[in-house]
DNA sequence: TTTTGAGTTGTTCGA
DNA sequence: GTCGAACAACTCAAA
């Protein structure tokens, strides 16, 4: 049975909203009918992890700016919101297509979901096919000599850089065949996908532009300005030197493959060792995903089940602390805000906020993670609950138990002219940097030059550092004994 | 086959 | 002030 060459492709939209290095897109317009691109809201996918706050907004914008792209080709962007089985089946119905087209996505969830979808559409006679876009290489072509996923991040990237060739990101294409009759879509605004009352997402329009072009933008600035200081620079949360693409990688509006190919083209300007050192951040993503796909749950349980007899306190009140950057302890406090006011923070200071709600404050990771993903524009499965096992020690490295970030000296060490404190506690600004990080020691005379009144203009530590370090450590040592 | 060394991100203590 | 040791435990690949 073939379909006329007039029946449509539909192009399933999801976290690959570009235009450009997107197979999806790129078979539908090779195959020489309309193409239909779609973006599905779909809340109702058991299992999922329900879109955070600060990613609708991200959403929103990176919608409209696919849309903008779209239009340029001579087409335009289809929305509908239910359930994604449904949606496609209707649009079928309404249109005639003959093929769906998607790229390739890995959450457990979203698995089951596409190949239920896939199954059933074949069974119609509908030409449906699924692509890689997301990642260098795809976990189950990635096996250790013994055949079994990697567990650890060094032979898994060392192998990936020796076998695998990224190859040739794919050109934008720049015209796409319309339909005829177009089926109807839903507004935007309608999603009410940004806050109101109150907008808290007000100055983002200040960090970030989403989008395709914002992304490739982005990525430019960051390997001409910024890049050649990355290897020993990416640490300092003071400085503009990290490269601030996962929001863009996030919601696919860039490729790793694009990423290699355009570090690859700076490496001479860059140098090899910051070269290296940001493709190997790529490669952590890549890693994040290798364990998510091998170990489905990674998400919501322990992989070392010996950490479900962890004596968590979760207690309520130091977790809201954490939340709203009043621990006490100015890096965390001034990661804490950041993240809540641009939606993003540094990954120095996501690793001290993260080990401190963990080990000062002995709350479960979970609660870390649901925080982190509802806040950050850049919440990413793979890459969120990932590095919240790492940081727990509950992951899939052997991570030793007595690392635990001690906030006072990360500070000093991090943000030794106390910029990055200043900028986002600035109620403590007037501290000289002998105190910065550590307010409580200051004499009465300072912290009233400062103008400050500690447990009320600024609260007093929430928990005392080394006390809290040796409950900690006692803690992950009953681990072991009951084992 | 067995052994061995290395492995993102740290801190403290004592010499 | 600087420096090395100690703090466990598991994976992976090379020897």
């Amino acid at each position: 049975m073939s379909s006329p060459r007039t029946a449509p492709v539909i192009v399933w939209f999801r976290q690959d909203l570009r235009l450009a290095d997107n197979p999806a897109l790129h078979a539908a317009v090779e195959s020489g009918r309309p193409v239909l691109p779609v973006f599905i809201l779909d809340a109702e996918t058991p299992g999922d992890w329900k879109l955070g706050g600060a990613a609708r907004w991200w959403l929103h914008h990176s919608l409209s700016a696919l849309n903008t792209r779209l239009d340029q080709t001579g087409n335009h962007l289809v929305l509908r919101a239910g359930n994604s089985h449904n949606v496609l089946k209707e649009l079928i119905k309404e249109t005639g297509a003959a093929a769906v087209y998607w790229n390739r996505r890995y959450e457990s969830s979203a698995r089951q979901r596409d190949s239920d979808i896939k199954s059933h559409l074949k069974e119609q006679g509908l030409d449906v096919q699924s692509f890689n876009a997301t990642l260098l290489v795809e976990p189950w072509t990635v096996k250790n000599k013994s055949g079994d996923p990697f567990r650890v991040f060094t032979p898994f990237w060392r192998s990936v850089r020796s076998e695998v060739d990224p190859g040739t990101p794919l050109k934008a294409p720049s015209q796409i065949q319309s339909l005829d009759k177009w089926p109807t879509s839903e507004e935007l605004d309608d999603w009410n996908l940004l806050p109101r009352n109150p907008d808290w997402a007000k100055d983002f329009p200040d960090v970030w532009t989403p989008g395709e072009d914002g992304a490739r933008q982005r990525l430019t600035d960051f390997l001409e300005d910024d890049a050649a200081h990355y290897a020993g620079g990416r640490d300092r949360p003071d400085k503009p030197w990290t490269s601030r693409l996962s929001p863009h990688l996030a919601f696919g509006e860039i490729s790793p493959r694009q990423i290699v190919a355009v570090a690859e083209s700076h490496r001479e300007t860059v140098g090899d060792k910051n070269t290296e050192k940001f493709l190997s951040e790529i490669g952590w993503r890549e890693f994040s995903y290798n364990l998510l796909y091998h170990f489905p749950n990674f998400p919501e349980q322990n992989y070392q089940d010996k950490f479900d007899r962890f004596p968590w306190l979760n207690n309520s009140d130091t977790l809201l602390a954490w939340q709203r950057g009043q621990t006490g302890y100015p890096i965390v406090d001034a990661g804490m805000r950041q993240l809540w006011q641009t939606g993003w923070m540094h990954n120095r200071v996501r690793m001290i906020t993260a080990s401190f709600l963990i080990k000062h404050l002995m709350t479960d990771w979970r609660e870390g993670e649901r925080w982190f993903w509802d806040t950050l524009v850049d919440a990413d499965l793979a890459n969120n609950s990932a590095s919240w096992q790492w940081v727990a020690g509950s992951g899939a490295d052997a991570a030793p138990y007595f690392r635990i970030f001690n906030p006072i000296t990360q500070g000093e060490k991090f943000d030794p002219n106390g910029e990055y404190i200043r900028k986002w506690v600035p109620e403590i600004a007037q501290l000289p940097n002998k105190f910065l990080n550590k307010p409580w020691e200051a004499g009465p005379i300072v912290l009233k030059d400062a103008g400050i009144e500690l447990g009320q203009t600024y609260p007093e530590p929430i928990v005392d550092h080394s006390a809290a370090r040796e409950r900690a450590l006692d803690a992950f040592k009953s681990l072991k004994e009951a084992a």
